[in-house]
DNA sequence: CTGTATCCGTGCCGATACTG
DNA sequence: CAGTATCGGCACGGATACAG
């Protein structure tokens, strides 16, 4: 029983970012970025996640366009979820929001020891030019 | 009683949109990046807002140093909130987001008649260059 | 492997009333 | 004018068990 959809916010920004605040979602659309993956996959890459939880925010973001599901015929059958073009749209924002989350850390979290974690660059590189 | 100061995500994507999602910020801070603002002034210019909420939300920002509150000592007092450096990086970040949503709006949203609200540009402009 | 169903704690935020 | 106190709804997401 399809649910009554949500409404997305009014306004472009709020529209934006409920869109991507989901707790799992830039990590999911981070690896999604690199290419299709399976569920498995996504699975295994992010072993903090439920699987129920998983689900529901790439069903979130399938029925918000950011990607796509396809269901290959196969014995056992596959299922991939890939970036869409409005998905890919995000990337430079996420880096962008990456970049400042970073900078804030260092401004503000003192001896906040940043996580030694995918979703950020090698090399803090020069951000403000 | 200054609660035990919530932790941010170690991930700085996460880090950032923890930072400014919040009902009303990204709307605080688009009115803040304008110049100071007293809280009356907010409130007028958010109606719909509580007050409680609208400082609530001003207290986040400021622990997470995106404003400055600032008290002058006259009669009747006055108090202004300021948008900080780190606070105006994200300027440019929120216009991104605008410009996304919007074209989100248009992609899926079919009829979703926009708002007719301050938080976006006047003309769309092409997003993609 | 890919999903669904259920239960439930917690945090956000709105309404309302009150204070210096 | 600027701010606090209290109450309560509700969506989010985590745990767990089950199913095609």
């Amino acid at each position: 029983m399809a649910e009554p959809m949500k409404r997305l916010p009014k306004l472009p920004v709020e529209r934006a970012l409920k869109v991507i605040s989901g707790r799992w979602k830039p990590v999911i659309l981070y690896h999604v970025f690199s290419g299709p993956k399976r569920l498995s996959e996504l699975k295994r890459m992010m072993p903090e996640i439920t699987q129920k939880v998983l689900i529901h925010q790439l069903r979130e973001m399938e029925e918000h366009g950011l990607v796509r599901r396809e269901v290959f015929a196969e014995v056992p059958a596959r299922v991939e979820y890939t970036a869409t073009k409005l998905g890919l749209g995000l990337e430079p924002i996420l880096l962008a929001l990456c970049q400042w989350g970073q900078n804030h850390a260092e401004a503000q979290g003192e001896l906040d020891e940043l996580a030694d974690c995918i979703v950020r660059p090698r090399h803090p590189e020069v951000i403000a030019a």
